[in-house]
DNA sequence: GAACGATACGGAGCGCTGTTCCGCTTTGTC
DNA sequence: GACAAAGCGGAACAGCGCTCCGTATCGTTC
């Protein structure tokens, strides 16, 4: 066995995986190497040493934002005081998370395969838990049945195409709006 | 009426998209302004002042390149000795052409308004140009008939996809293996 | 052809970026 | 506590986009 990683490595990559995330959501995908090293509280040599090249930083936090994803969904449901006000907020990190999605496929250039993989794993790994939110949001009467997880995040996805090219686009806003739609006149009264 | 442009300015102006065209082939649309410059043997600001964003120099190369595509076909036709060396001749223009094109999304990055007018421009320009060649290497005998226009710079336009990737993968040794495949036993004797 | 604005040119210079490299620090082990 | 080994930080270098302004060229007028 190789000797395992000394437990600072371990640290600062946990650490530069949290700050890189933060960094995409608010400079993109191309944001300097400098700022994410910043942000972290590390050297440059650091991100180098962890992530030789853009491309494996960005499938690294790719991962671990699924994965931050997937975890998130039942921890909100119980902490949260309404299955709605869960899935609003696990919505907000599907958000953040896409601008990572959405800049792997340019980072990854023309590995297509690699992509889609990437791209199943995703789907795998979030239907569930979408779907989990949006039954239990069902079940409380709070949004109207029949949407499929698979529908909501594809369609979360689309709003979240091409955001930061025009500062009068919010997508967030209109995702809002489409909750907003699921939810209203859905009490128990409905049908 | 403003003045019309200085002579000097008109040159340079023709100079610099041939230099881009070349420096596109040879490096991509992301090669720096620097190498342009010094291809078209003029100063940087030259280039800034002609092309204010890379985006405006790669849609002028463009349209030039269509255009000089276009006025190619049947000036060869006439030049080379067969119709088919004509078509050899004039698919080569196009492969160094698509590099271009292929850059062209990028260069525009979320206009996709912009790249479809351009787009429908290259079809409207280049596909009676194509009909014209491979309809005189019919009559001549040289291909078999029955290939569309489109089917043929579409083919060739994918062969082209992720050029410059790997070494090992040479698009215009292809395109011959397919020009090829069209001439074969294509003589006066096949039905 | 001489003189003179207007126009265009060239390239040094600035700021920002990716990437490397090596002296220094921290960690785990004996 | 001592000492490799592993890991870290960030100065330094190189390449790039873009600007700015002194200089050269052009077109016009006499």
């Amino acid at each position: 066995m190789p000797p395992r990683k000394r437990a600072d490595a371990v640290r600062n990559e946990q650490t530069l995986l949290a700050a890189a995330a933060e960094v995409f959501v608010r400079s993109g995908v191309d944001a300097p190497i400098r700022e994410i090293a910043a942000e972290a509280g590390v050297g440059m040599g650091t991100i180098y040493r962890h992530f030789p090249t853009r491309a494996d930083l960005v499938v690294a936090v790719y991962r671990h934002q699924v994965e931050a994803c997937a975890e998130a969904g039942p921890a909100l449901l119980s902490e949260e005081d309404s299955p709605l006000a869960a899935l609003r907020r696990w919505v907000d990190l599907f958000v953040d998370f896409l601008v990572t999605k959405h800049g792997l496929a340019n980072a990854l250039q023309s590995d297509s395969s690699g992509f889609e993989s990437l791209h199943a794993y995703f789907l795998d790994r979030l239907g569930p838990v979408c779907g989990e939110l949006l039954d239990a949001a069902v079940q409380a009467g709070e949004i109207r049945e029949g949407i499929q997880p698979y529908e909501l995040m594809r369609g979360i996805g689309n709003l979240c195409i091409g955001r930061g090219d025009d500062p009068r686009y919010d997508p967030r806003r209109l995702i809002t709006l489409l909750l907003n739609g699921l939810s209203a006149g859905a009490g128990p009264g409905d049908r």
